[in-house]
DNA sequence: GCTTGACCCTGCCCCTGGGTCAAGCTTCGA
DNA sequence: TCGAAGCTTGACCCAGGGGCAGGGTCAAGC
């Protein structure tokens, strides 16, 4: 007969454990001896086994108790059941370990892939950190007002990014971000902006999205966004659709 | 600006976790609107998936927070040793997963490998269920008492079994279970096991454990595992080492 | 203007699977 | 014979939330 640290060492189960199953009721309370001591069978331990085994595999205790006395057709059903789930969870933290690797490599995790390939596009672009981001965190929140709206602002977006003329606009506006508010470009640009807006007229029904100027809508809730360039080319540009 | 709903939408996270989150430190409280609900902006979308997915990989909360706002490097190096963990967790359900199909399939769980070579030897000489139960959990006994012993003695008796004579005697023995109390051959079967004791004398200092009789030893603490036929051969065989 | 349903707030206790500590008894080995 | 190790019960603690209570808020439809 068995004390139960002979038990909880053979069976690879701590002291507590096995006390902790006795109060849930997954093993049944041996008799004691003379001092009170719980005295072990070796019936005990081969239920400690199936015990432990089963909540090694993540089987809930309650569970285990129904399964340990099960016919043995309930039992072989349920360890199938769990062989799965042991596989998903498997599959599961390998997906998590890829996630994990993403962390450290850019926005994949943060955007749909759409967003994270057009993001990407901006960086090889030459466009700057700083905008990226935002532009990143204007999507986020598109994305989370409507999906199915970014998805297809997203598809747009990326192909007005084809035309050589709205890519070097969209350069100069990121650019001209760090310039001083006299800089002598700066009324240039705005003329070139506002050309561009009025011969390119916006296919979507939201007109901020399509240009530039979101990256400044987006940035409003965000302080110290703007610059003082960028203030003066609004003032520039006047009335124009995007400073609505 | 989104409400947390949307956030844990957009996360996939409960509402819950969230509010834990804020409890726990990990993602700063926003302003709250004038109605007092909280307002989040991207940033803490970014946050927010950041958690997730560390927690997800099963980082303690507490360390998630100290990694949230730790310097690339010491955040790569931790993401490497929790990459490590995942493996680790990944082969032990492998494991897991290998133990559990063997809890229907022998005693492969619940004994050393070489008592359960033993264990399916005696199936194989056509023991029967309940003398392989038996002796199961004598030796796990056995081996929670000394596990060193156990394995000197299980070698010593697997020698043992292949002396044909023994064999059929043990195999004799566990067919007198069941036989009635008054049955003739019940006294030639004390005859020999008597010759063989004499003439095999034990070179393990601990005789029961070499004979036959263990099995008897053994079902003594478990209720109705000696029978009328039995009882009456440990009389037959007088003050045989085994009675002692 | 009123209702309805969805959403949000705080605060509390509950769960699993144990770990840890305390205070006192028993048993074992030298 | 004495100290170390082992056993007893009981109470409290942890992560990572879940669920419920009891209430406030918001937007739409009638």
């Amino acid at each position: 007969m068995l004390t139960i640290g002979q038990l909880a060492a053979y069976a690879g189960v701590t002291i507590k454990a096995i006390r902790h199953y006795h109060e849930r009721g997954l093993l049944a309370e041996p008799d004691r001896d003379s001092s009170g001591y719980r005295r072990y069978s070796a019936g005990d331990a081969v239920t400690l086994i199936k015990i432990r085994t089963l909540a090694g595999a993540g089987v809930p205790l309650a569970r285990i108790k129904d399964l340990l006395d099960a016919d043995p057709d309930a039992l072989a059903a349920a360890i199938g059941e769990i062989d799965r789930d042991i596989d998903e969870r498997i599959t599961r933290l390998q997906v998590t370990r890829d996630q994990l690797s993403q962390l450290r490599g850019g926005d994949w995790l943060f955007v749909s892939p759409q967003v994270a390939d057009y993001l990407d596009d901006l960086r090889n672009l030459g466009v700057s950190e700083r905008a990226v981001r935002v532009e990143r965190d204007g999507w986020i929140l598109m994305q989370t007002a409507s999906p199915e709206a970014a998805a297809s602002w997203i598809a747009e977006k990326r192909e007005l990014m084809a035309d050589p003329e709205f890519r070097d606009l969209y350069l100069a506006h990121d650019a001209a971000y760090d310039w001083s508010p006299e800089d002598p470009r700066l009324p240039g640009l705005a003329d070139r902006t506002r050309t561009w807006l009025t011969t390119h007229p916006s296919r979507s029904e939201c007109e901020p999205v399509d240009n530039p100027a979101i990256a400044r809508l987006a940035a409003q809730s965000q302080p110290g966004a703007s610059s003082p360039a960028w203030e003066r080319l609004a003032r520039l540009m006047g009335a124009s659709p995007a400073s609505g």
